[in-house]
DNA sequence: CCCTGATTCGC
DNA sequence: GCGAATCAGG
């Protein structure tokens, strides 16, 4: 298998949506390695993101007395928005803000079934199916202002408020 | 032991 | 340019 310009989009796009080398590589599949992705990554010149620069001096393997080029790094700058909005989707229980929902009515999301390759920055990051098989989609509807990576339904899904448990429901009387 | 990315170097 | 082997770390 070869880099063709598409495999190395989807690898761009991937990585900058802070997949990791191995979610990549068998996302790309038929035989691509996680090691291929990482050097493929370098060759391109946009590793490192959200690194902090004096972690990991690089330790020479060989007898190296100096390094002639320090850290050429021509990094683009979305790289770390783009790699933080993906850390919040990997956590599904995320501490947020628990929108209070008027309405009784549970509407069930409208979901363009978008894959990683359609998905932007203000689309609900809402998986659909097992991430392993090649039909994972995203959900892809409009993001909820306040509601994490999520549109408002699946807002809701996720966090639902554990209102009902505790004990000191005399405090919550009011609600509905 | 699972995973992550980083680096080197023979191909 | 490519990626397996290896390294360093979580």
């Amino acid at each position: 298998m070869s880099w063709t310009d598409e495999r190395v989009e989807t690898l761009k796009k991937m990585w900058l949506d802070g997949l990791s080398a191995s979610q990549i590589a068998n996302e790309l599949g038929h035989g691509v390695s996680r090691n291929a992705v990482i050097g493929k990554v370098h060759r391109l010149g946009l590793s490192g993101r959200a690194k902090s620069p004096a972690a990991t001096p690089a330790r020479p393997r060989k007898e190296e007395p100096v390094r002639p080029q320090a850290a050429p790094a021509p990094l683009t700058h979305g790289a770390m928005t783009h790699g933080a909005l993906a850390l919040a989707m990997d956590a599904l229980p995320a501490p947020a803000p628990a929108p209070r929902v008027a309405t009784e009515e549970v509407v069930i999301a409208i979901s363009e079934r978008v894959t990683i390759m359609d998905l932007r920055e203000a689309m609900c990051r809402w998986p659909l199916g097992d991430p392993t098989n090649p039909d994972f989609r995203y959900c892809g509807a409009k993001m909820q202002i306040g509601a994490g990576p999520y549109c408002l339904a699946h807002a809701r899904i996720a966090y639902q408020p554990a209102q009902d448990r505790r004990r000191d429901r005399e405090k919550r009387t009011a609600i509905r």
